[in-house]
DNA sequence: CTGATATTTATTGTATACAGTAATTCCATT
DNA sequence: AATGGAATTACTGTATACAATAAATATCAG
């Protein structure tokens, strides 16, 4: 099936870098396409992304495509084996503890400076953001309600004020869909469905230790809803199997 | 002054990719070799980095020198300006805020965890890493005594157990330098000379709390240290100056 | 001699060609 | 028939050539 078909070529738009897009917003396009295939688990784990077939799908040549798989690599969204080309990452057992370990300092951490910066207006805006998510999750749209899910954690990083530790909040909510994708139930969200909004309320009230502790015990729930078996197909070990 | 000189060609070199080095190891040296001489302020924020230069400098081709500098500005390291090219980055007031309050968040909040995987071993090997940087200090290697106290604290942040973590620790770190490298004095270098020498002593002892509070303190004083005056040279803004 | 415009130069962006390596397939031999 | 080996194939790694754009310089009018 279908790795180099695409008989029509349309390789004209190429041509027209210039005219059409200024080819940084191109790239980050088709950055973005990739890294939402991969959050949204359209692309799931272990999947392999061959640099010819992108190049063709996004009609630019391999060059730009390495550049975003380099990337994605450097964000662990993607592992990049040496001769064996790009795959979508499978999060091991330990770096899913190592990732909701962090998420728990991190965004525990932050609730202070968010609780200090919340406004009307932004509480208003990240209602709106949970708001969709709950209608995804009823919609039976899981991968997006994984994504919103992700995407209101982030933000609410980003109300912190702290810039830098917002960019670590997104990739840590990037891999935690990955994470999910993995070892979560098909049927069980992560994050409950009502739990976003109550944060805000603590939030908006400005009682930060209260939303401090919620937080806590919203990450532990969804760590706790995981089922960390490893996938232990690969080497069989047959020495313990048979009794060595 | 004199970026492109070097007459004496050693092109040869390239050739033997194959022989010599498996070619990965070869990019990885040359991404240290970069990001340590940024790191040591031998590469000045603001300097341009051109391809065609550091091609010429280390044998390859441009291909992977984009590839280096596309993971140093991902780390921000360098600053990527689209038909600019790169440059080392010149960190921000705002940015240096954002990047001790990181650490301040973080690396306390390891201070537990690390405290409880403390040996014998591992406080052997942080005292033998005080101690070069000391000596570094007193011999007046300004450069090579960041690196090393920057290098303390990521393998302090190492040991806790995280890697996702320790890795935020070592971008931090490596901004923190370039800060430093900014908006540092020249004679007064960030850490106190005994300070991580203390904080090894609290960690042996199982103290967390102190070691944590320790470490705030230890953070604060380097933030303290620094002289957080705007480069304003851009935009002149005459009207001021002259009393519109 | 000053200022604007044109030309040249320097440098990055992108594609493509070629080389090298791992995987697969096919064949021969036991 | 199964295994070992050789040839083919598929894919990534790297360099280089070419195009496009911004900077620098020169030229000319006033």
């Amino acid at each position: 099936m279908s790795d180099a078909q695409a008989p029509e070529k349309r390789r004209a738009p190429a041509k027209e870098t210039k005219n059409s897009k200024e080819g940084d917003e191109r790239h980050d396009a088709i950055y973005r396409a990739v890294s939402d295939a991969i959050v949204e688990q359209r692309l799931k784990p272990g999947a392999r992304l061959r640099e010819d077939a992108l190049a063709d799908v996004f009609g630019i040549s391999r060059t730009g495509i390495r550049k975003i798989l380099q990337r994605l690599s450097l964000e662990q969204l993607v592992t990049l084996t040496p001769r064996r080309g790009a795959s979508v990452t499978r999060p091991t057992a330990d770096e899913a503890k190592d990732v909701f370990d962090a998420r728990q300092l991190i965004e525990c951490g932050l609730m202070p400076d968010v609780a200090r910066r919340m406004g009307e207006k932004e509480a208003a805006e990240l209602r709106e953001m949970a708001r969709q998510e709950r209608q995804a999750l009823r919609s039976g749209q899981q991968s997006v309600a994984i994504r919103l899910s992700a995407d209101f954690h982030v933000r609410l990083a980003q109300l912190s004020g702290n810039a830098t530790l917002a960019e670590f909040v997104e990739r840590l909510c990037s891999r935690s869909s990955l994470i999910l994708a993995v070892y979560g139930h098909p049927g069980h969200l992560g994050c409950e469905s009502h739990d976003h909004d109550d944060l805000i309320g603590y939030l908006e009230a400005g009682n930060c230790e209260r939303a401090k502790a919620f937080m806590s015990r919203h990450l532990k729930a969804i760590e706790a809803s995981l089922s960390m078996v490893e996938e232990e197909d690969n080497v069989p070990d047959l020495q313990q199997i048979f009794g060595g």
